[in-house]
RNA sequence: GCCCUCGUGGUGGAAUUGGUAGACACAAAGGACUUAAAAUCCUUGCCCUUCGGGGAGUGCCGGUUCGAGUCCGGCCGAGGGCACCA
């Protein structure tokens, strides 16, 4: 019989339509019903959507799909990240207005999604740059403001002095703005600042709390946090001036014996006596110029700027200590000043070699003999025994701390403190796109913060690039306004928001996105908080998800509803790789262009030769990205879909490739022929008991796989559960009489199983089966545990260890039976005569081990 | 430099708790059907073999165990993170 077909472009639109027209996927209001949050990363409205897209939100659909068809209320929305400085690129190169520009760009984004059959609640549609989003943003900035949880200060920024214009440090390239290419400078500016710091111990403490997190997000997080316990220690200083102590911060003041120097921050107050001495200031633009990133820092060789200043060793009499500017000692952190210890942190070691400090060692290592412990050009830094150290010698590394910090208390010299590396949220940005602060500076100096009631502060539209710099500060009126209580000239904040700001509380705003009284509705987050799964690419690991974590908090506090976690469940997905091809004169080329002649690559046109290199995550410089607009059309948004999740485990990177997708269509069109072929069906005659047993055996195990591994994220996993029981289905109608009901019945269930993953052709073959649209409706099949416990189970046999024989065997049969039975096998006798056996181990139904000696 | 993760066939990967290593897919080779091609289906996949089977084997070296891809120690290699792109 001739097969039909599926074909893809008719059927798929068909159920778009279908689904859109039903609102489907609308979450509903019945608050009696178990809900499930599923929400993934929403995107930046780039232009058109790319591979990494398709995956992120192909893998949120299975889970929404799935949890649907397990009596789930699904919230399974989807909005735009849509201020950002790409718009504004975009305005600058192409004199396109932000806005027409992002709205175009989220309309062509939009119905791309729609063609990949996503079961998004498109009634819940935010958009960031809409005022109806961001005027409750502002409010929420003057709630915090009245909090006390913004603040401003100077802040440095990189200046481009030609463009005259902040750059982010991604326009920065090998030190020169990326598009004057000028030398980028350090410049201070007054910036307002979220105060994250004070939630430091919380968000720390609460990482524990979020079980269904990957380990490596938390640990990042809590290394961007750097909890270190420690202890701060007052030294008195010998000085003429009002300088006459200095407090540094350590994390080791049980080495405090072996202190030989004492290192502060270049932006340490006392570096005020030095403002004008040159060699002080030339030794500052050198530590500029390393940046302040941990990496740099630890790369750079360390040096410093002696001062005149010496200190006192707290405990040893008449020990003089030299007070030093060093370039790894950052005023952000502890109290921008340390003490070193030589013997026992690389740094210091470092820098005391190049300025021939002393270097005492006051840790010993355990077994060894102090004679032998020199220190040379690598510090100890493990545990030990504290020598050389008066009244701690002789305790382990973590008495002494304890004994030293009580010490210190008494005296009055130091005390025990918590500090972390976390810095404040600067907030600030000189940039047209993004979501005015809603603050005014009056003529008397004050800073007044917008009234509620006049909110939103509105972008202006009337706006030129013409000018480098923010075009809300060159506004002819715009910041020029009056006080409303005063009637004071008054003059509005131009600088913007960070975008992650944007993105802190959106997943609050789905909860109840056509309200526009509030941002959200306690009751209506009271249902959907929080979120049970987000899933988003790893490189949000940090700022996006720990930005998120304290704004929601911050913002929910005291409301009677406070969101502790606005995520409970996380998963982080790798990216979309493919081979990049290059010209010989090293011109990146487009997949597409290149084509292949008895294994050598050649550009298409020019018939150039090709050159492949390896597989990258797809990017436009590299121009190894596939359009799935393309894909789409040519093996629709099922074989997309199911591309997307085969092979390669979700959280790691996934190789694209023609040969794949090609694959995943064949399989789309093979499950089509199977329902064909189970479809047409003509004979009637029953199959028999035993063979009904061995089938719904088959399908029970079927279903507990694929139930285990969407539970589990295993998505690769369930796709080839999904082969295997394909190709077992169709073995079996080809061998079996055919029993249409028994067929069809395991048809359907097959169907509901697929459902999540490639849904149109699903629907289809469950239209045609049935002649109903509601697998939509269905529940998810269950299974019985008692039928997959088989009557007979293969046993291995071993002899030491090594596989020798496969034993078929009742379940449960006797263990010494058993040993019986294995003893009787051909292979088992040969290798066993004349030797004695030792030991017989038995596994429960599946396997037995002789020990012989040999 | 510091912190973390990962090393399994030609390739992507599978192996829930220590118990048949290589499921499933891609690529390759051979075959069937066909006038032919496409599509589809079957077989093969390290070494030795008397075709029963035997040997080696999960980056390298060692350990624990009746038994190690899985646990422990030490090497080697690859990737990621380390403060305003989103």
């Amino acid at each position: 019989m001739l097969v039909e077909k599926f074909n893809h472009t008719v059927a798929e639109k068909k159920w778009h339509t279908f689904w859109e027209q039903n609102k489907i996927f609308k979450a509903s209001a019945d608050r009696s019903l178990k809900k499930f949050y599923c929400l993934e990363m929403f995107p930046y409205p780039s232009g058109k959507i790319h591979m990494g897209h398709v995956r992120n939100y192909t893998l949120g659909d299975v889970i929404a799909n799935f949890k649907r068809l397990n009596g789930f209320n699904v919230l399974h929305p989807m909005g735009w990240d849509s201020f950002g400085m790409p718009a504004e690129n975009a305005a600058i190169q192409n004199k396109l207005h932000p806005k027409d520009w992002t709205n175009s760009n989220i309309q062509a984004m939009k119905s791309q999604l729609k063609l990949l059959g996503f079961s998004i609640d498109w009634d819940r549609e935010i958009s960031t740059c809409d005022s109806s989003y961001y005027k409750h943003q502002q409010k929420y900035f003057l709630e915090l403001y009245k909090k006390g949880l913004v603040y401003k200060k100077e802040s440095l920024v990189n200046w481009d002095p030609v463009d005259n214009t902040v750059l982010a440090n991604e326009q920065v390239v090998d030190g020169k703005g990326w598009r004057s290419g000028a030398n980028v400078i350090q410049k201070k500016l007054s910036q307002w600042f979220f105060k994250i710091t004070d939630f430091a111990e919380v968000l720390n403490e609460s990482l524990d709390t979020l079980i269904s997190w990957p380990e490596k997000v938390k640990l990042m997080q809590k290394n961007w946090i750097g909890k270190s316990k420690g202890c701060e220690i007052q030294f008195n200083l010998n000085s003429s001036d009002e300088n006459k102590k200095i407090t540094i911060f350590t994390t080791r003041p049980d080495t405090i014996f072996g202190a030989s120097f004492i290192a502060l921050a270049i932006d340490h107050p006392l570096a005020k006596k030095y403002e004008k001495d040159s060699k002080f200031n030339e030794f500052k633009e050198e530590c500029y110029k390393i940046g302040n990133t941990d990496e740099a820092i630890a790369k750079t060789d360390k040096f410093g700027f002696k001062t005149e200043y010496v200190a006192d060793h707290p405990f040893i009499k008449n020990k003089k200590i030299p007070v030093y500017f060093a370039n790894f000692v950052l005023m952000e952190y502890g109290t921008g000043a340390i003490f070193g210890c030589p013997a026992h942190d690389q740094r210091d070691l470092d820098f005391a070699n190049k300025y021939n400090l002393d270097v005492t060692p006051v840790i010993l290592p355990p077994k060894t003999d102090k004679k032998d412990f020199k220190i040379k050009n690598e510090a100890y830094v493990e545990n030990g025994t504290l020598i050389n150290s008066d009244f701690l010698n002789d305790l382990t590394v973590e008495e002494a701390k304890e004994l030293i910090i009580e010490k210190f208390e008494k005296e009055k010299k130091g005390k025990g403190k918590t500090t972390y590396r976390l810095r404040d949220w600067g907030i600030s940005r000189q940039r047209y796109w993004g979501c005015p602060i809603p603050i005014m500076y009056r003529e008397d100096g004050a800073i007044v913060p917008v009234p509620e009631k006049d909110l939103p502060v509105k972008l202006p539209e009337d706006v030129s690039f013409e000018k480098p710099g923010n075009p809300l500060e060159h506004h002819p009126t715009w910041k020029f306004t009056t006080c409303p209580e005063t009637g004071m000239k008054a003059i509005r904040e131009t600088d913007t928001l960070d975008t992650f700001v944007d993105s802190s509380w959106y997943f609050l705003r789905f909860c109840s996105s056509n309200n526009s009284e509030k941002g959200y509705d306690i009751t209506d987050a009271k249902y959907w908080m929080p979120v049970d799964q987000y899933i988003g690419g790893v490189e949000h690991a940090i700022l996006h998800l720990l930005y998120s974590r304290f704004f929601s908090r911050a913002i929910s506090m005291n409301t009677g509803f406070e969101i502790k976690e606005p995520f409970q469940g996380l998963f982080t997905q790798g990216m979309v790789c493919h081979k990049t091809f290059k010209t010989e004169d090293g011109q990146w080329t487009y997949p597409e262009d290149v084509i292949e002649k008895n294994n050598n690559f050649f550009e298409k046109n020019t018939n150039k030769k090709i050159i492949v290199g390896s597989s990258e995550s797809m990017s436009k410089s590299k121009k190894n990205v596939v359009d799935p607009q393309s894909v789409i059309d040519m093996y629709g948004a099922d074989a997309v879909r199911w591309f997307m999740l085969s092979d390669s485990p979700p959280e790691r990177d996934i190789q694209w490739s023609d040969e794949g997708i090609a694959g995943c269509y064949k399989f789309i069109q093979k499950i089509w022929s199977i329902s064909e072929k189970i479809h047409n069906i003509k004979n009637t005659q029953k199959i028999s008991e035993k063979e009904k047993t061995n089938l719904n055996i088959l399908l029970n195990k079927f279903i507990k796989e694929i139930t285990y591994n969407i539970e589990n994220f295993h998505f690769n996993v369930a796709v080839a559960k999904f082969y295997e029981f394909t190709n077992n289905l169709n073995k079996i109608l080809s061998d079996t009489d055919c029993d249409k009901d028994e067929f069809v019945y395991i048809l359907k269930q097959f169907i509901i199983l697929i459902y999540p993953f490639t849904p149109h052709v699903a629907c289809e073959i469950w239209e045609k089966i049935t002649n109903q649209n509601d697998l939509h409706l269905q529940k998810w099949p269950s299974y019985k545990e008692d039928l997959l416990k088989r009557e007979q189970n293969n046993i291995v046999i071993q002899i030491n260890g090594k596989k020798r024989a496969i034993l078929l065997a009742k379940d449960g049969e006797d263990e010494n039976s058993l040993f019986q039975m294995s003893l009787e096998l051909d292979n088992v006798k040969k290798l066993i005569k004349n030797k004695k056996i030792i030991k017989k181990v038995y596994i429960k139904n599946k396997l037995i081990n002789f020990v012989i000696n040999e």
